[in-house]
DNA sequence: AGAATAGTGTCTCTAAGACATTATCGG
DNA sequence: CCGATAATGTCTTAGAGACACTATTCT
């Protein structure tokens, strides 16, 4: 398709022009991956009957170095020249949790100016889901010691003000996340700034405890996306064991999106994206429930 | 909130790392915005009464140098050390463009490894849409010649394979770009493989003509993001002018969303979301329709 | 007058929300 | 039997789809 033999304004054919090309003529950026690593997993829960509470956990790693040295920050790294970004983030996931085949889903490209106090850094954020029982998985990495968090939002407050043209509104998110007596927190601020009939939306740490770089509001932005996906994708599956009860399905969309549904109306919905199996959950002091697995057939309709 | 009085394990401070730290230890990858700029725009009608059919354009620019020198690409530009991701996309706006204050929003980061034959170059594509009036304002940019390009995809077909733990769903789409006399055509591969519960899509460009890079590509996966984001977000306003009528606004989900509405579902879902003026068009031929404004207010109960 | 679009009324159908009711276990 | 969850039935409500019908203009 591509033709050779044309030149360009300073006479080079496109073969001579590759062969000069300078690829050090601008000052380049480094390049890393983040990954928001996601997982539900259950607390404890004494009442043998009751049934355990689940939480939403994120994987973290403690920074061994300078800067934010003692600190808690994603799991990532730089992107070697010869791997994709996908690729990169792959093999970060790998490192990390010795997972592989997961389900991955390139969130944001974080590029401000002095994010990192190192260097210009750009950074592509991925998120990864896995299930629970692959909590344990952690691999004894070199360097960093990893820890799931269990992570927790909560909304401050919320101000609106006037604008010639349209309007200010400005969020205040806590983030909480904890592991074992460790306490990370943060705050962050969503601006959306409506001017005319376009809308635009930025973020801002106001106070970061103990999270390194921006990551702060990176695990915020993820969360809100998982949130939204949840709704109207079927990502919560890639969360969910190989085997699981319609309970625990519906519990780890409520975890997610951190309000209850009513159970009637979550069978009816998920009723065509499962299947049933002949087994059942015992010994819990109540009623059995059925297992089902994911229905992958179900797309073909929608 | 930063403590600079540890040391790492070479005995470091804070400051200390960071004066000693080497920028250039990495094999740093180029970095580069793409813009997807949109617009919805008249095509002529002769028929005094018919309304004027609406067309989706997106805008390209003429490469005048190797590589893929005389095809076109989207615009585009390297990101300066001294810009942030966003602040670079909105100065290549304003120079292809003369249009400031846009609705811009990031996409996605394209980071395969010899997606450029110059050198490793990571991508952050922006999808930018501006209003039909706008339409005129493209800059005479000194090197680039930039158009307006009909943009049209098709379904071409699909195909299904099971495998041992999922299957494989390959998808052809053709893309059609058309300005004036000059037509660009691509055929792009999409294929989704479910993997026990985790989904994983992927692209390919089959052929393009006359397209630069793997922007035929990129293009296409822009206009499935516009697609989507039609149905549950009012970007849509972002592509009207100050005032329109109803059927307008019908007919740029149409034109996006490639199928017909029904007039009455479709008014009843928009009547939140605009204010009614009372301003009607005149001289077509038929009953005149009133002229309607974005309702930025509508957000609140939402 | 009549071609063409603007705009509304209303019936149906589907899906979600709300809540009550029945089923079934372990102890 | 009791405490707890599992699972289903059904009434109500909201919204989308379908389609008919009325309104209004300019040539």
């Amino acid at each position: 398709m591509k033709q050779s033999s044309p030149v360009n304004k300073q006479g080079q054919t496109e073969q001579q022009f590759l062969q000069a090309y300078d690829a050090s003529q601008f000052d380049r950026p480094s390049v890393t991956v983040d990954m928001l690593v996601f997982t539900v997993s259950d607390e404890e829960e004494k009442n043998y009957r009751k049934l355990s509470p689940k939480s939403l956990n994120i994987l973290l790693v403690k920074r061994g170095d300078h800067p934010f040295m003692g600190q808690w920050a994603l799991p990532g790294g730089f992107v070697s020249p010869s791997e994709s970004l996908e690729e990169a983030a792959r093999r970060e996931l790998r490192t990390e949790t010795n997972l592989d085949n997961i389900y991955l889903e390139q969130l944001y490209t974080w590029g401000e100016v002095d994010r990192d106090p190192r260097t210009r850094v750009i950074s592509t954020s991925y998120m990864a889901l896995v299930n629970s029982e692959a909590l344990e998985v952690i691999a004894g990495d070199d360097a960093d010691e990893a820890e799931w968090f269990q992570l927790e939002d909560k909304w401050l407050r919320e101000t609106k003000t006037a604008t010639p043209d349209g309007s200010i509104t400005e969020k205040w998110i806590e983030l909480h996340l904890r592991h074992e007596d460790v306490e990370l927190s943060a705050t962050i601020k969503v601006t959306k700034t409506v001017t005319g009939r376009s809308v635009r939306e930025t973020r801002e740490i106001v106070e970061a405890n103990q999270i390194a770089f921006d990551h702060a509001q990176i695990i915020q932005y993820a969360l809100e996306r998982l949130r939204n996906k949840i709704e109207y994708t079927d990502i919560a599956f890639a969360l969910m064991p190989e085997l699981f009860t319609l309970t625990e399905l519906q519990q780890v969309y409520e975890v997610i999106l951190g309000k209850e549904l009513l159970a009637a109306a979550f069978r009816r919905k998920v009723a065509d994206k499962v299947i049933e199996t002949n087994q059942y959950r015992k010994n819990a002091g109540h009623r059995p429930s059925k297992y089902f697995r994911f229905n992958p057939e179900w797309m073909d309709q929608a």
